[in-house]
DNA sequence: GCTATAATCGAACCAGCATTTGATTATTTT
DNA sequence: AAAATAATCAAATGCTGGTTCGATTATAGC
């Protein structure tokens, strides 16, 4: 080891936050190298010790948006609250999450056709490709969160007989979209806009007076 | 006029249909203009004729993706039924016309950042920004065509009241996000997702039992 | 203090791609 | 059939931006 990994020394998680945050203004391909390189004052060439190329940062990028809000969802499911309260609260803590940091909730909207297209060149493609797919298994796993929680309510009688697969996609289309149309200072605050999302859904989803 | 606009000789529309195809498959950046000209015989210099530049292209894509989408919607509000059953029409409406043209459906999702990114030189300038606004100012107003629905519902006394801007975009944000998952020949048709999804929202506006 | 190596930079490389230019061919009008 | 113009193309232009290379500087371990 060498150079302290402080000071002067910009770390690798940093670097990923800057580049999030130009990701988020520009989208993946208007950005260049030398745009995030400078929101840590380092230069593009300087980027290249860090990540293999601008492919695999737009990954790792998109790996730690997902996994932050995997991890967020995750310590939801341990409460003993009732199907109904416990996908109130992953709902609400996911949107939240996206209102507080729009930067990696639009990435994960905008900049997964870039991940999709992108092709790495020759020695990198295996690592490249595999860290991808595994990238989309973790996208699976975290709808599958959503959707079993709503079929586990389903067959506690707590909510009315719904295509679970469907009605959560329909949920995590609309989380998603916040990342997009949400400003901060607008009228509403993140948790509001959680709260009156995580209402509508599971309004739908309580048996109602027409059943 | 000379050279029949027939024959040997390509449509604005169709290099239009073929630019949202292959914008689809591969998203604004990825896309070259000879990607575009190949795809109806053409050279990418030939598109020049037809288009000041890539971004007026992408721009008229973008445009006729949006006119023909507010021209169905538009055509569900002359009808005579009640507020919810119009709203559901309007949903279903949307979503299948959104799984019968994925290609202009993704365009909206994916090409909005492009669209905002796009800085055209010099003398295009003006032309190119007034029309982007121009399309903004649509794209608000087809919004506004939900919400209004829902207030109307709201008022009519058939639907509970809600935060109506909040749940259009709920709505918007489902429906787009359909354009983004769905493939043909998959479990659902259009018509069957559609019809899930115009539920849940209807389910969740109506007035319930809890209330 | 050396030595290995981490972190960084400046400069160069090079490919891809939007766009321009100038010519060519087809079609319509008269 | 001549003139005007629409539609097209081949080739050249020029720039942007990812990536590579070699050198330099700082730091940790011995």
């Amino acid at each position: 080891m060498a150079r302290k990994p402080a000071d002067q020394s910009v770390s690798k998680d940093d670097i990923i936050i800057a580049a999030a945050d130009v990701l988020k203004r520009n989208g993946y391909d208007a950005t260049t190298m030398k745009d995030i390189a400078a929101q840590v004052n380092l230069t593009a060439a300087s980027l290249y010790h860090h990540f293999k190329s601008k492919d695999f940062l737009l990954l790792a990028v998109l790996e730690i948006g997902l996994e932050h809000a995997i991890q967020l969802i995750e310590q939801t499911l341990h409460s003993n609250q009732s199907y109904a309260e416990k996908l109130r609260e992953m709902i609400e803590t996911h949107i939240i999450g996206v209102t507080e940091n729009t930067a990696f909730g639009a990435a994960m909207v905008f900049e997964m056709k870039a991940l999709i297209n992108a092709r790495p060149n020759g020695d990198k493609e295996d690592e490249f490709i595999q860290r991808r797919d595994a990238f989309f298994a973790r996208r699976d796993y975290f709808e599958s969160l959503f959707r079993r929680s709503i079929h586990a309510g389903i067959e506690a009688g707590e909510f009315r007989s719904v295509d679970a697969a469907i009605v959560t996609r329909a949920m995590l289309g609309a989380h998603n979209w916040v990342g997009v149309w949400y400003k901060d200072g607008g009228r509403l605050s993140g948790e509001a806009i959680a709260a009156i999302m995580a209402d509508t859904f599971l309004t739908s989803l309580k048996y109602s007076a027409e059943d």
